[in-house]
Parts: structure tokens; C-alpha cells; sequence
DNA sequence: ATTAAATTGTTATTTTTTTAACAACTTAAT
DNA sequence: ATTAAGTTGTTAAAAAAATAACAATTTAAT
């Protein structure tokens, strides 16, 4: 219909689904490990056997790239990730600010991954005298007056909340302050942003009830 | 439609809209926040503005667990919680094995959350020897050929899979031999189960993408 | 060269999920 | 007591997403 086919071009004004946007990364490392093992050509029924999925599906989330495939052949794995990474915007670095440096905060620092699909978690910000001035990994920590120097060295567009359950809102206050334009909320907690600021909550407890009635149904 | 009325009493048959499913956890931390701030009462409409949704949807999401409300009045908190929580089975402990005790599994283990919401991981692996006989705090680490006493003894429904992504597969394998039901994949890796064994991936990457879609539209 | 099989990519249909509409009810104010 | 406002809960409609159907194409085999 109104999809753009001028080739590797993205389809900017145009609304990508959501679940179309979430199925997109797990294509993507499955892709990766087909480049690993050599494999030049994967067709969308593969990919929908893999993903226990109907293969229209696959095709119709991957044409949302503007990769195109081969009758026969099916797609070429290059072109496959080549697209999806451009398309998801994993190519362009995207700096982070993280809040709350307990065993979640570092354990995403640690998380080489991150770098890989465009996100690089440039300050590490916390409360406690004994963590500011530590450095995890190349990412050194901060305490809250430290931000007005550090945003001017390297600013970032994100800021991620992995701080106590009761410390979200007003982390996410700070970070509203702070010029912050999305916040990427690790807590349960619900939290309360200008309407002009994104939001997205990880939550896994949300995967766990998922889990829970699978396994009790 | 279909739906129990017999109060306090789950649907077992009845599919639960994934939705639903998933938007319950968040319900449930903020009527908990609620309760600590000694509100007694929420409406449906207090609800909806919170997490910026239609107050029908909140409704219809709620009525899936049983609990009625009062018209005028709203729906009571401590019945909210209880609902919502037996509905879950956030009440009955599941336990749970961890395989790939690093950074994302230490904060995992240490995530007292989970035990709040029905999961206790009763057990680490790892095949670093320089882990294995470690404790991250109540929970030790063992190899793998320790299995099967300690099936024995704490016997597991659900397998966590915290390792490289490259032997996410292998460790699914395993798990499966084991005897694990239900596969918790925190690797962005696709992996390949009997068609009996219940697997759900948490891709923090999916998260990514949808706010680097947001933010760059 | 011809044909058969496999595969993409599009359009149509179905299903699922969300939103809207509205009736019934209950509380609090007059 | 009466009324008005706020709220639940259900039914209907709309929107979104997934699946099905199928035409077009292209490769590989005959």
C-alpha cells in the first residue's frame, strides 16, 4: 500500500506496528548467527519455522525494512541485518545516562550488547557516597551536581531508571529536568512525564505472568 | 461474555488475553504504592489516567481477575492486590533454576522482587570453575553434574537462561533433559524447544527499538 | 525450451484488541 | 425523599494485527 520501496529508505512519517518493532531484534540476532555459520541466503518460511510463526508475517515485517528477497532463493542474510539495523536506527550511536547503579544498573553497564544495537550508556549516576566515583567498566559514576558539566561533554537524549522501586518518580523528575527527551523505566513502578517525554517500562514481571499462566493453565 | 462470575475464582479454561496478562504486573505495583499510601479506594478512571489508557480497557482488564467495584466508590485496593495476585499465582512460590550466573544473572539472583512475585530461584549454574561453590546471597552456584541431587531435593519448574548468547542453546538442551517445563531466555537468541516446553524471551532489545523509534520519528 | 516447484509480495479475510456507547446502580448532596 | 453526578460493567463498534489466499516470478530440473 503506502510502503516506501525506494530501497534501504526509511519509512519516517509512516507508523511501524509496535509488535512488528519488537519481533524486528529477535530477527535480527537470529540473522547474525546465520552469518556466523556462513549461511548466504535464508528464505521467510525458515525464519518462520524458527520463530514458530506464520511466514507471511515474516515477510510482511521484513518488507516494513525495505529489504527485498529473492523468489527461490529467499533473502540475503547482508542485506537482511544490513536493513534491519539502519531501519531500527542500531547503526547510529545513541548516548544514555543511567540512574541507580545497584546490581541491575551494572549488570546493563557490563552489557556489551547494548553498544552493539546503538545504545552506549556514557555516565553512571547514583546517590550513594560509596558508589559515586567508582567506575564500572569505562563508565564512571556520578553524584546528581555532576550533571551540568557531564551533559555538556556528552549529552544523551535517554536516561535509564534502575534505582529503587520508590526512588523512580523522582529520578524521572530529575531526568524531565535535566532535558532528558526519553526514559527507559527498569522499576514496576509507573511513573508521571510531560506528555512530550517517551517512555517505555521493562518490566519483567510482565514476562513472569506470562510465564506463570502458561504453566498453570 | 464467558466469564466466571463466581467471585475470587480463576478462569482456568479461559485464554487470558496476553495484554491483559501483561499489563497486570504494572496494575499491581501501583495499587501496592497505593496501599503504602493509605488509599483505600481507586476508580477505574483515576486508573486509565495513570497509565494513559482508556478507563474501559482498565476495566475489562481488571474484570478478568474477579474483583468487583463499587459504583460511586471504586475498587478497593486490598481486594485489587489480592485479586490480582491469586489471578497471577504471584502467590503460590515457583521455583527456579538460573544458568549463566554473570552480571545479568548475579542481579537477577539478586532481584528481591521476584520472590515477591512468585518466583524463588532456588539454584545457580555455571560452567566457570571460579564460580561454581560461589554464593550469590542465599543462592549457590553449582556445575552442571550436580543436577541431579539437587533436582531431588528442590525440584524446578523453570529454567532461566542468563548465559552468552551463544550457548543459549545448549543450555536449553539441557534444561529440557532436565526436566524443566518452562524456559526464561533473557538471550536475544532464538532457541529450538520440544513443542511441549513453554519458552518465553525477554529481549530488552525490543524495548530498545520502540524508543529509538519513538525518539526518531 | 519447457515445466514444475518454491518463494516472494500483495490483497482479502478473520481474529484479536481496543475504544465507544450506554444501561444500571449507588452514593452524596440538596 | 429526591435528584444529580460519578462509576461500574456490559454490549456494540472500530481499529489493529495476524492469518489465509493467491498471483507473479524465478530458479532448477527435465
Amino acid at each position: 500500500m503506502k510502503l516506501p520501496n525506494n530501497n534501504m529508505q526509511k519509512a519516517d512519517g509512516q507508523a511501524v506496528p509496535e509488535p512488528t518493532l519488537r519481533r524486528l531484534p529477535g530477527y535480527l540476532s537470529y540473522f547474525k548467527s546465520l552469518k556466523i555459520n556462513n549461511i548466504e541466503f535464508v528464505s521467510s518460511s525458515q525464519i518462520a519455522a524458527t520463530f514458530k510463526m506464520d511466514a507471511t508475517l515474516v515477510t510482511k515485517d521484513l518488507s516494513y525494512t525495505g529489504v527485498k528477497g529473492r523468489t527461490k532463493i529467499g533473502y540475503s542474510v547482508d542485506k537482511l541485518i544490513e536493513n534491519i539495523v539502519v531501519f531500527l536506527d542500531f547503526n547510529t550511536q545513541e548516548n544514555a545516562f543511567l540512574f541507580g547503579v545497584g546490581n541491575l544498573g551494572k549488570a546493563l553497564i557490563n552489557y556489551d550488547g547494548l553498544k552493539q544495537y546503538g545504545l552506549k550508556i556514557v555516565a553512571g549516576f547514583d546517590i550513594d557516597p560509596a558508589v559515586i566515583g567508582l567506575q564500572v567498566k569505562e563508565v564512571k559514576i556520578f553524584g546528581v551536581d555532576d550533571f551540568r558539566d557531564l551533559s555538556r561533554k556528552t549529552p544523551a537524549r535517554i536516561g535509564i531508571i534502575t534505582t529503587p522501586d520508590h526512588r523512580a518518580q523522582e529520578t524521572a523528575d530529575l531526568m524531565v529536568a535535566w532535558g532528558i527527551k526519553a526514559i527507559w523505566n527498569f522499576t514496576p513502578q509507573s511513573i508521571k512525564v510531560p506528555e512530550n517525554i517517551i517512555v517505555e517500562n521493562t518490566s519483567i514481571y510482565s514476562d513472569l505472568a506470562v510465564i506463570l499462566n502458561k504453566l498453570n493453565r
